[in-house]
DNA sequence: CATGAATGAGCTTTCATTCAT
DNA sequence: GATGAATGAAAGCTCATTCAT
C-alpha cells in the first residue's frame, strides 16, 4: 500500500522536498545559470553532498519540477476531452491551466527549455527533452485535432502553432510589461486564437 | 579618404572582424554560455590576450554583433515609412526583413535576449539592454501606428504584440522543425497577422 | 568540554594551521609579494582550492598570522602594568617580547605593514589596518604614559616614538646585519631609550 | 664637448626625462607594485614599445631615479668634509638634505629598498643593491668617522645605527601623521642623535 | 542517509615582452 | 627611435563532484 513507508521513506521524500523547495526558491532570486548547488543546499539547510542522493545535476532538478507540472496539465486534458469541449475551447482552457500552474514558478519552463535550447543543445537533445517534449506533444494533439475537425485553418503546420504557443510562455515568464503572468498569455491567445481560426 | 589606412589599421580592423567571425562560428556550435573565450581565440586562431585588446567581456561580442544588424534593420524601416507603405506591409516586411539578417546569426538576438532574461538580471537589465530596447522601440511603433490607422485591433496592447514577435525570433532560433528559420518566421507572421488585423 | 572534538573537526583545524605553516615557510622564502596561493598550497600539498575553505585571500592569511601575535603582546603588556613597571621598563619588555615572537615569523608585521603601504594604500587603509592600528595604540600608550610620568621627554610627539619603533622592527625584519633579530632591536631600543630619556 | 649634441640625442634624452617624471607621477599616484608599463607609457604619451628603448624593467626606473638623488647628496656630504664641520653636524645636515630631496620622490627610496627587501630578495641581491649601497655606504662613513672621534657613542656598531636611520626614512615616507616629511625626520633625527652622543 | 572538506579542472583577466612596421 | 597589436604564461578564484566519516 502506497501510504505506508518506512520512517525512512518518509524522510528522504522529505528531504528531496526540501531541495526542490530550496531550489525553486534559489532559481527565482538569482536565476538558474548563477546558482550553484551549494546556493541550494545552503538554503536546504542541508549538506552539499546530501544533493546528490537525489540529483544528478542542476539539469535534474530542473527536470523533476517540470514533470509534475506537465502530469497535471495533462490530466486536466483528459478531462477536457471526456467533456468532449470544443477545441478551440479545449486549446484556451489547457493555455490558461498551463499558464496558472506556471505563474507561480514561471522561471520553470523557460529555464528548461533554454537549458536546452541556449546550451547550443550539447548534448542536451539526448538528455532534457524528456518533459518538454511531453508539453509539446500535448499541444500538438490539441491543435491537430482542432485542425481535423476544420476548426482550425491547415495551412499553418500543426508544430508551428505549437512552438508559438511555446514561445509565448517562455516570452511571459520574463516579460516586463506592466502585467500578470496569466493576463499577459491571455491576451496572447487571443490573438492567436483569432489568427488561427478557419474563415 | 576613408580607404586610406596604414596596413596597420587594416590589420587591426581584420582582427576583430576574425574574432566576430569566430565567436558566432562557436556560439552557434557550442552555444553562448558554453563558450569560452579560449574557445573563441582558438577558433579564431589567435592568442587569449588578443580578445581583450578588442572586447571586454563575451557579451560585449555579443553587443556588437547585434548592433550592427539592429542598425541595417532601422535603416529599412525608415525607406518603408518614407515609401508610405501600410502599416501591415511594412510591419510583414521588417518582420522578414530581420528574419532574414538574423537567420544567418540566428543565435544573436535570441541569446541577447536570454544572456539578460535567464541570468536572474543580476546586472544585465543596467548593461544590455542598450540594443535590445532598441528593437522593442521600432516594433512598437510600428504596430502603434498600424492600430492608430485603424488596421490593427486595439484592445492587445501594443507591448504585448511587440513581445509575441520577439518570442516569435526567439523560438525560431532554436527550432527543431525542418523549415528554415525565414520560413518558421514567415508562417508565424502569418497567424499573428491575420489575428491582429482589425474586424 | 574543548577537547572534545570529532576527528573531522580536528583535521579541519589541522588543515588550517598546516596551510599556515606553509604560508610562513614560502613567504620566508619567496617574499610575500611573489608568493602565489598555489605554492603555499603547493607547499602544504594540499589541492589550490582547499585554501579557499579557509582563507579569503593572501592578506587574510596574514592578517590571521598577526592577529595571534599582536593578542599575545597585549597581554604581556597587561600583566606588566598590573605588575606596576615603570614606563621604560615596560617599553623595553614590550619591545623585547616583540621582538622574541616577531623574530620566528619576522617577515608577518613588516609585510603586514607594506601590505597596505607599498601598494599604495588602494583599498589597504580600510581593509587590513585592523590589527596594526591595535599594535600603534598599545605603543602609543606605553609611549604617552612615560611622558606623562616625566620619564620620557615630551618635546617628540608620542606618534613620531611610534612610529620609529615601528620601523625599528620594519628595518630589522629585512637586515642584512652579522646578527639575529633580536640583537639588532635590543641595539637599536638602547639607542632610541637613552635619547627618549627626559634630561 | 657635452653641450654638444645631435638633436636626436637631445629627443633621446628628452623621451627618457617624459618617462621618468611620467613614472613618478603614477607610482605617487598608483603606487610601485599596482602600476604597470602602460600606465607608465600610457601617462607620459608614448608608446608601450618605446619604454624598452631606455629601460629594462620597473625596477629599473627606480634605479634610475635613486640614482640622481644619491649622487646629489653624496655632492654635498664631500663638500661638508672639506668644510671640516662636525661629525653631528654633518650627520644632520646631510640626514636633513636627504629629506629635503626624497620628500618630493619620497617612494623613491622606501619602494626602492623595498623592491629588494619585500620581494624576499629573490635575486635582488644579485640587481638593486647598486644604489642603496651607495647610500649606506654613505652613512656608515658619517657615523664611523663621528665614532673615531669620540663623538658618537661605540657600544651600538655602525651598520645598525645606519639602519636605523634607513628606517626613519622609510617610515616616514608612509606616515600618516599630520606633519610633513621633513619636520618628520626631523624630530627623529633629533631623538636619536641624542642617544647616539657619547657621554 | 547525511555530511562537508578536499579536490583540480577550468574560467576570466592582467601584463611584461616582442617584433613587424 | 617609435609604435602598439599580438602573445601566452601566470594569477586569482569558482564549483561540481567525490568520499571517508
Amino acid at each position: 500500500m502506497e501510504e505506508k513507508m518506512s520512517r525512512r521513506e518518509r524522510k528522504k521524500i522529505q528531504s528531496k522536498q526540501t531541495i526542490l523547495q530550496a531550489a525553486v526558491h534559489v532559481f527565482s532570486t538569482k536565476g538558474f545559470q548563477e546558482t550553484s548547488i551549494a546556493d541550494i543546499m545552503n538554503q536546504a539547510d542541508l549538506g552539499i553532498g546530501t544533493f546528490y542522493n537525489y540529483f544528478e545535476s542542476k539539469e535534474d532538478v530542473l527536470k523533476c519540477l517540470l514533470k509534475s507540472v506537465v502530469e497535471e496539465i495533462c490530466q486536466a486534458f483528459e478531462k477536457f476531452v471526456e467533456d468532449k469541449c470544443a477545441p478551440a475551447d479545449i486549446l484556451e482552457k489547457t493555455v490558461m491551466l498551463s499558464a496558472r500552474l506556471l505563474s507561480e514558478n514561471r522561471f520553470v519552463l523557460p529555464l528548461f527549455l533554454s537549458a536546452a535550447n541556449l546550451s547550443g543543445m550539447p548534448e542536451g537533445s539526448a538528455e532534457l527533452p524528456a518533459e518538454p517534449s511531453a508539453f509539446k506533444l500535448l499541444f500538438n494533439r490539441i491543435i491537430a485535432s482542432g485542425q481535423d475537425s476544420g476548426a482550425f485553418r491547415e495551412d499553418i503546420p500543426t508544430e508551428v502553432v505549437t512552438e508559438l504557443f511555446h514561445s509565448m510562455f517562455q516570452a511571459a515568464s520574463f516579460s516586463s510589461l506592466p502585467m500578470g503572468f496569466e493576463e499577459n498569455i491571455r491576451l496572447k491567445l487571443q490573438l492567436v486564437l483569432d489568427g488561427l481560426r478557419a474563415r
